[in-house]
RNA sequence: GGGCGAUUAGCUCAGUUGGUUAGAGCGCCACCCUUACAAGGUGGAAGUCGGCCGUUCGAGUCGGCCAUCGCCCACCA
């Protein structure tokens, strides 16, 4: 045993060196500090492939290593810990894999944010190699929070598995995987129209790109028709919400049948007035209207200039004085704008498809870092800012502004900078996704990967069907660099005698740039052919590349380990929906490209975490809420049994959250105003405290105000019930000794126990392995609570009382509470594993129907089994009565204010199998009511009403003449209202329709509870008469 | 514009294939520190299930339309 485990043990006796020391209140510290060393000791969270023993795999979704985890990330490893800690128990060989993601341009984003606001530096100024070290430096600090977080939260990873996806296995499949893509032909280097973040110079993927809608300008330009005859127009007017791309402007689109244009329009809009709702029908009739003026006004235009087009004519492009071409094209339509579209090939993406259409020349007018570069003429070296004002100055100069209009424009924005976006030519590598993104498809329609919910299966699908090729090159320094040499010198013969006898080097001719494309699995020297230099490629991967290869990368791949052959195909991966086409798709695509084999069978989407505003928590957004803060106040049982209670199949969490004052204890609500604050003033004592967005040294200073949220409270308060169940149990098992139980031994209420475990523990697994966590964890905490603890544990303390039936009140109770902490133990691990240590030492040996040595963690306990055999209806409905009584008692109690130290006089008119199954429970009545029980036969009832009408059996409380008449006023607002609803059941079944048309045993439920109601009339009535009062 | 989801008690949410008088937690009211538990116990008040129409013997549940909110995707010269 280790040193840690050892004192693991040590504490644990010490803590529990005599039972009555136990804490009346949980302190989850004790055991969360205690029980996860002891696990991670005892090696239970590691797996090696074992062949007897059927693998469950679970691969976690590497978090970014940009920052701590928030509160989704803990539903998301909540949830994958209560599905690997459930099937360990179940005897599967469960291996759970950590790792974090290198998070490409978030990362290098979060570091040179920081260097520039601590520093005033760039990157250029620390240059690549610095940049990446300082990168690592984060990473290393950020990964060990982040998997520290993991453990405080319980989670069972296999931590000596742990990968980073930028670690050298990791970057060894993604080295073979690009290799492999590339030697087959499905990458290739193309220009292309890319999405350009001008702050951090890089291309991003359109998923990186937001939009947001930023008040603007719509301007109306003239350019001037070159040699217009007579009859044509003058100008051809075109509009923009950029001016400066019109200095790259290379032609000017009109439609080429602009009325059937229009027609066709038309026609759209009075399809969908005809269904349109009122709303929705006034902006269409005013967009009809609009459409039949511009047949009036624009439209011989634009016949016009359809002609001008097509006989070749030109106009002249302003301020650049270059005369582009008027061309016909669909992408020009006559019911928008001006009816004609300037072309900006470089700088945006319908124009660049029209430019490819039409042989345009592409004029890129940008320079990486926003700045306009020598095909800007004049504006060159000015921002894009800078140009958008003086191009519209010079051109208004030039009387060639006809209009401009305000407008709200929704601009595309960089995810990672926040900057706004600019379409921009760069050179790009390619993923062909044609095949790769049909074998994806495939394998989610023929089942082969199940998608839970499977509603989201349509986003999975909808997107792929696309097969847009995915642009995997970033410009970026933090990642892994793209395995491309350069050489425009060598020839081919040249390259076949350098790499001679290789198979592990391919190379391919780019005819557009005129050079040597060579991919090699092993880095290649700058001179590697003989008279030639090589030069590599800058670029690094997409980041969601080397996520793609997760699955089976960790697992050690391209190696054909055992790992490999045994764990994969993984057998669920838990995320999040946002991440779908992402990640899930590409996770798929690659694991059938690389492995031959889906990378996982089930893929269950979890509900969102948001805020008090229905916003999701992001670090932009600064509403993240870390964990360990709810951790510190409410523990880690509470966090995760919180979240699984609030993972239903439809509803995204929502979670308002408050920060705690550290000084006063005051609730400061979270608002969007105060949520990215490094320093907040209590409003209560006034005294200041810090955020988790303190970052300078005099706000880290102040003492941190968490943020909490009362949503975990019920989590909170069920750990303490149970803490204090089993604090009963603890304090009872004196001279505790392990045996089978006679069936002849059982009370009523232990074959109850036994009907309600059998179906709790059948019911739990199958919610779990559905992923009903919310189900699952209803159920345990209705029956641990009102089930266990209200009616077991009460009534197991008379027995325990007598020498006699203690020592088989005790094995229930033992067994009980066993079962209850194992099916409890995936949600909440570390009360569980407490307990279990606690009750080693009382009870080691335990457990129906034959006591067994118990397991020497909960952790690898065997996961309950149901035993058919002790369901049982008839007992059960038999409780019920039980529980119907004593709660009429109570009530009757409580209505006539009757003190609880008073006992209550009560009667039973019983039938005599009736008599004989109630009289056992007399005594419970004395302690859950304290009411004295008598049976009496029937006949006159002396002064006494009835509390309770059931199939053999009435209740009667002895009355006092003080009560007479409040009682007979009660008695007929009772009767009032068992009168409505007989006669609402009467009605019902004098509907012919009803009994002939209804399911048989529908109609009997309801003929019987006729029957009961007026039974229960009856007996009211009677209780009336005998007061002495009248109905 | 396309798709998805939601609307149930003051708040946050459950409610299986349609079937007794629609549930929970918090909050609220009353009484209780009864030796497992005041982070607790007992009892109570509180809902025309967003609206309209339909299917059905029967609708919170199924269908249609409408309203409101949220999310995703696409597009906007």
């Amino acid at each position: 045993m280790s040193e840690q485990a050892a004192n693991a043990n040590a504490n644990a006796n010490q803590a529990s060196g005599s039972m009555k020391d136990l804490p009346k209140q949980y302190d989850p510290k004790v055991a969360e500090t205690q029980w996860y060393p002891f696990w991670e000791s005892r090696g239970y969270f590691h797996a090696d492939p074992d062949p007897n023993r059927t693998p469950y795999t679970i691969v976690i979704p590497p978090p970014n290593v940009t920052g701590a985890l928030h509160l989704g990330h803990a539903l998301n490893n909540t949830l994958q810990d209560i599905l690997i800690r459930m099937k360990r128990m179940q005897g599967f060989n469960a291996l759970w894999i950590p790792g974090t993601d290198h998070a490409g341009i978030a990362t290098q984003a979060v570091v040179e944010r920081r260097l520039l606001a601590e520093e005033g530096k760039t990157r250029h100024d620390v240059g690549r190699e610095g940049l990446v070290a300082r990168i690592w430096a984060w990473k290393d600090a950020y990964e060990k929070r982040i998997l520290d977080q993991l453990k405080r939260m319980g989670c069972s990873c296999d931590w000596r598995r742990t990968r980073f996806t930028l670690d050298p296995i990791c970057a060894r499949a993604v080295r073979h995987t690009f290799f492999r893509l590339f030697r087959d032909g499905l990458i290739y280097r193309g220009r292309r129209l890319v999405n350009w973040d001008t702050l951090l110079q890089t291309a991003v993927a359109d998923d990186e790109v937001f939009h947001e809608p930023v008040p603007g300008h719509f301007w109306y330009f003239r350019y001037p028709v070159i040699d217009p005859q007579p009859g044509e127009p003058e100008y051809v007017t075109v509009a923009t919400t950029r001016p400066e791309t019109m200095l790259g402007d290379t032609a000017v689109a009109v439609h080429p049948d602009p009325e059937a244009a229009l027609d066709k329009a038309e026609r759209e809009l009075r399809k969908r007035l005809n269904t349109a709702g009122e709303k929705e029908r006034i902006e269409l009739e005013r967009e009809l209207e609009n459409l039949q003026q511009r047949r009036q006004t624009l439209l011989p235009t634009l016949l016009k200039l359809r002609d001008m087009a097509q006989a070749g004519r030109k106009v002249l492009l302003p301020l650049q004085n270059r005369p582009i071409p008027l061309i016909t094209d669909v992408w020009a339509k006559p019911e928008m704008g001006t009816g004609c579209v300037k072309i900006t090939p470089a700088h945006d993406p319908n124009d660049y498809e029209v430019a490819l259409r039409h042989n345009l020349p592409m004029i890129n007018i940008l320079n990486l870092d926003g700045t306009l570069n020598e095909n800007a003429g004049a504006y060159k070296g000015q921002t894009i800012m800078e140009a958008r004002q003086n191009v519209v100055a010079d051109l208004e100069k030039l009387g060639l502004v006809e209009k401009v209009e305000e407008r709200i424009i929704d601009l595309a924005h960089s995810d990672r900078s926040k900057t706004p976006i600019e379409p921009l030519l760069t050179d790009q590598w390619f993923v062909k996704m044609e095949r790769l993104a049909q074998m994806a498809m495939d394998a989610v329609i023929d089942g082969r990967v199940r998608i839970i919910p499977p509603r989201y299966a349509k986003t999975y699908l909808d997107w792929l069907s696309e097969k847009r090729d995915w642009p995997i090159s970033r410009q970026l320094w933090w990642g892994h660099q793209i395995p491309i040499w350069y050489c425009d010198t060598a020839t081919e013969k040249e390259l076949q005698e350098a790499f001679a006898g290789r198979d592990d080097v391919v190379w391919r001719w780019d005819e557009e740039h005129r050079q040597w494309l060579i991919c090699a699995l092993e880095d290649l020297p700058a001179d590697a052919v003989p008279g030639h230099t090589l030069r590599r490629e800058e670029d690094v991967l997409d980041t969601w590349f080397s996520s793609a290869l997760w699955p089976h990368s960790t697992l050690g791949w391209p190696e054909d380990t055992p790992e490999l052959r045994y764990f994969y195909p993984t057998n669920t991966l838990v995320t999040s929906r946002d991440i779908i086409t992402l990640w899930v798709a590409r996770m798929v695509l690659a694991g059938l490209y690389n492995v031959g084999e889906v990378p996982f069978r089930d893929v269950y989407i979890h509900p969102k975490i948001l805020d008090g505003y229905g916003e999701g928590m992001s670090k932009s957004k600064g509403n993240g809420v870390d964990p360990v803060d709810v951790m510190e106040k409410f523990g880690a049982d509470a966090l995760r049994y919180g979240l699984a209670y609030l993972t239903t199949e439809t509803q995204d969490i929502r979670m308002p959250v408050s920060f705690e004052c550290p000084h006063c204890g005051q609730l400061i609500e979270q608002t969007r105003e105060n949520r990215i604050l490094p320093r907040i003033i209590c409003p209560h004592c006034k005294k200041p405290f810090a955020t988790q967005w303190a970052e300078k040294p005099e706000d880290k200073a102040l003492p941190r105000g968490p943020v909490v949220s009362e949503r975990f409270e019920l989590a909170r308060n069920f750990c303490n019930k149970l803490w204090n169940a089993s604090r009963f149990v603890l304090l009872n098992l004196e001279g505790f000794s392990p045996g089978t139980v006679r069936p002849e031994e059982l009370f009523l209420e232990d074959r109850w126990l036994l009907s309600r475990l059998a179906t709790v523990v059948q019911q739990v697994t199958d919610h779990l392995e559905n992923y009903r966590f919310s189900d699952a964890a209803r159920t345990l905490y209705d029956f641990a609570w009102d089930e266990f603890c209200s009616f077991y544990v009460e009534m197991v303390k008379v027995r325990l009382q007598s020498a006699e039936s203690r020592p088989t009140a005790q094995r229930l109770l033992v067994h009980g509470l066993d079962t209850l902490l194992r099916l409890l133990h995936p949600m909440i691990p570390f009360l569980t594993e407490h307990v279990w240590q606690l009750l080693a030492q009382a009870a080691p040996i335990r457990g129906l129907p034959q006591p067994a040595q118990a397991a020497e963690s909960i952790m690898i306990a065997p996961w309950p089994v149901a035993s058919p055999g002790d369901q049982d209806p008839a007992i059960e409905e038999q409780f019920r009565s039980f529980q119907e009584v004593l709660k009429s008692l109570r009530e009757y109690r409580m209505r006539n204010t009757i003190p609880p130290s008073e006992t209550m006089l009560v009667e039973i008119v019983a039938r005599q199998d009736v008599a004989n199954q109630l009289r056992p429970m007399l005594p419970y009545f004395q302690t859950m009511a304290r009411a004295d029980i008598q049976f009496v036969d029937e006949g006159e009832p002396g002064l006494s009403t009835v509390v309770y009408v059931g199939d053999g059996a009435t209740v009667r409380v002895k009355l006092s003449e003080a009560e007479r008449s409040r009682e007979i006023a009660r008695k007929r607002q009772e009767l009032a209202k068992l009168e409505a609803l007989i006669s609402q059941k009467r009605k019902k079944l004098e509907n012919q329709a009803f009994v002939e048309k209804a399911p048989r045993n529908v109609v009997e439920k309801e003929r019987q509870s006729l029957r009961q109601l007026e039974e229960q009339y009856a007996a009211v009535s009677h209780v009336i008469a005998q007061l002495g009062g009248t109905t």
